[in-house]
DNA sequence: CTAGATTGTCTAGCAGTGCTAGAGTTCGGC
DNA sequence: GCCGAACTCTAGCACTGCTAGACAATCTAG
């Protein structure tokens, strides 16, 4: 029936509509202006709307995040493609500064969102992969605990840039240095 | 006036009671737990009480939070004591581990404390001194740098460890793989 | 020892939050 | 045109941080 799949491509839509408008309300005024109420009234629904699509507020972000694990595979493989693991360094701490919104969702709100296990999402596998494959060339046995090494020190650089916990005129000198520790033998570090 | 200086005496205890007690209701059910109400039931006062105190719950937090600082200064300076920066590294992951709402107050919940600046409290310094007493040797030119690099790297692997975001089992590997990339050259890794 | 001013403390309430029950409306199939 | 299902809204609950204004305790001065 042709009735039913038009309401399907309605509610997906609308879906879409919310999940598209929490974002642009998070990276206009950061997450705690997303409020049930706010959003329902952006995207010109009453509250209990966004409870049709979703469980509850986490599962807006979560799936705000979903996307932002998305963009940032693209932009990881882009960054490795153009220069290596030093492209990617560049690419993971630029997107973390472009979208420091979109970063929280992924990374530092608390969500539901399960990491190690077998259902996680292949979006979220996607992006590891990128930054095992950047890694790999420079280490010669358990490539997956260098890149977990690795991944966190990016990780904790992206978040440690925020609120000036880290000079900001030597972002570049910390992204360069940590290429470095992997890349180059500690005897010819300058 | 005597009068004047126990009243002082007695407000600052209360202080400390309310503190002690935020930091209490952190650590036994995290800091969404710390609310005003119960806080004030907790300590058996009313809620504009803490707001004799503190100028909003947030203030509270940061009060705990510089309490972490200072321990976290110490556990630092015993564990470069122990075993330099491995002995650092270990305290540092530990401490994150067994007391994560007080790691949450330090550096993950949004706080006013300032860290960059020259009135950044003096115990906040302390704990970045050890790291960057323990990076130093290893390091020749720009320990500063580099200090920021290492501590990233730490404050990257406590938030990622925790949450099952990397792989529970290889936590010590992550940690020795950290330290072997600033004390040991690239070509002698395993 | 009492009167007055100063402190301290509490009750009650505001405006906001996430979330939901139940009423009301719109719509598709017959 | 009618009925039942799907949908959407209004109104409200229990909570949050925070505060104004009433009340009580304490200290100072005569």
């Amino acid at each position: 029936m042709p009735s039913e799949s038009r309401r399907e491509r309605a509610r997906a839509e609308r879906r879409e509509l919310i999940v598209r408008t929490a974002r642009e309300l998070a990276e206009a005024e950061g997450w705690e202006a997303v409020t049930t109420r706010r959003l329902a009234e952006q995207v010109d629904y009453s509250q209990p709307v966004l409870y049709g699509h979703f469980a509850n507020m986490d599962a807006i972000a979560a799936a705000v995040a979903l996307q932002g694990f998305e963009e940032l595979a693209v932009v990881l493989r882009e960054g490795r493609a153009d220069d290596g693991l030093r492209g990617l360094t560049r690419a993971y701490l630029g997107y973390a500064e472009e979208h420091p919104a979109m970063y929280d969702a992924m990374f530092v709100r608390r969500t539901e969102l399960v990491f190690g296990t077998t259902d996680t999402p292949a979006v979220l596998r996607e992006a590891f992969t990128e930054i095992l494959a950047g890694v790999t060339p420079y280490v010669t046995t358990d490539a997956e605990t260098a890149t977990e090494v690795f991944w966190s020190a990016l990780h904790g650089q992206a978040t440690l840039n925020r609120g000036a916990r880290l000079r900001p005129e030597h972002r570049q000198a910390r992204a360069d240095l940590l290429v470095d520790l992997f890349v180059v033998p500690a005897v010819d570090r300058r």
